[in-house]
DNA sequence: TTATTTGTATTACAGATGTAATCCATGGGT
DNA sequence: ACCCATGGATTACATCTGTAATACAAATAA
């Protein structure tokens, strides 16, 4: 399994958003949120390439980068072990301290009822 | 905020089932699952003391431990911290990812069913 | 054609982490 | 009284991470 770290993430999420990107473009799209220096970026570009996290084609002198793995997939790889390792693998004790927190706002709500509804729909015609 | 690596949450997650334990009593435990030496559990313990994740109080010529801050506090803050950076602190996409690949249980939604019907007791009357 | 710029590749370096081994002091056994 | 076992403290060491700086090659400008 490929191990992004939290640094890396973010370029991910950049490209996970616009693709492919030539690494200026990404230090630019990093630009606001992010006070790395171009070289620093240029790293983590590699080392996601290293990974096989990142491909890229030639465009001329510069490469142009896209992800390998899509975010669906990481985010659901990530989910699973996250709870796994913090909630023993129950999800409702994570919402449930968000609820706690007063995080939840109506639209998670109303898209968690729609979830379970779908769930209900599903049992019903096993 | 404390930084708990993942092989030092393992030591931590003995200490929240039972408190206080020795170096020895929390080996022991470990043994189980991991399959560390027990030199390394000493330094895992060590180093938690160090981050102030764990105290203890001397018995005799061994330390007892006990946990420093509380497993709920963590798991709300880890997951705070995760949702935002994987989601956006989105959580419903979360659920949605368990509910695809079918890891969502009777108990759990029995259990997210409550946190709405709570959640929504506690618009109410705002 | 030569100097300069600009992309990528390589190297740097400190702190965190996984995983122990070694050191040292003290309590117990002989 | 002395030696050994055992517990904590210190040291080790490779890899990963954050954060760049330096090196090198090719395109570009003069």
């Amino acid at each position: 399994m490929i191990e992004i770290s939290n640094a890396e993430l973010s370029v991910m999420q950049v490209l996970w958003q616009r693709q492919p990107l030539s690494a200026n473009d990404v230090v630019t799209a990093l630009g606001n949120d992010k006070d790395w220096h171009e070289k620093t970026v240029k790293t983590l570009l590699n080392r996601l390439v290293s990974k096989r996290a990142l491909g890229f084609e030639k465009e001329g002198r510069a490469y142009l980068y896209y992800p390998l793995i899509a975010e669906q997939d990481y985010q659901l790889e990530q989910s699973q072990s996250f709870v796994e390792r913090i909630f023993s693998g129950r999800i409702a004790p994570l919402v449930a301290g968000f609820a706690s927190q007063n995080k939840l706002s109506a639209d998670d709500v109303a898209q968690l009822k729609q979830l379970i509804a779908e769930w209900e729909q599903e049992q019903k015609h096993d």
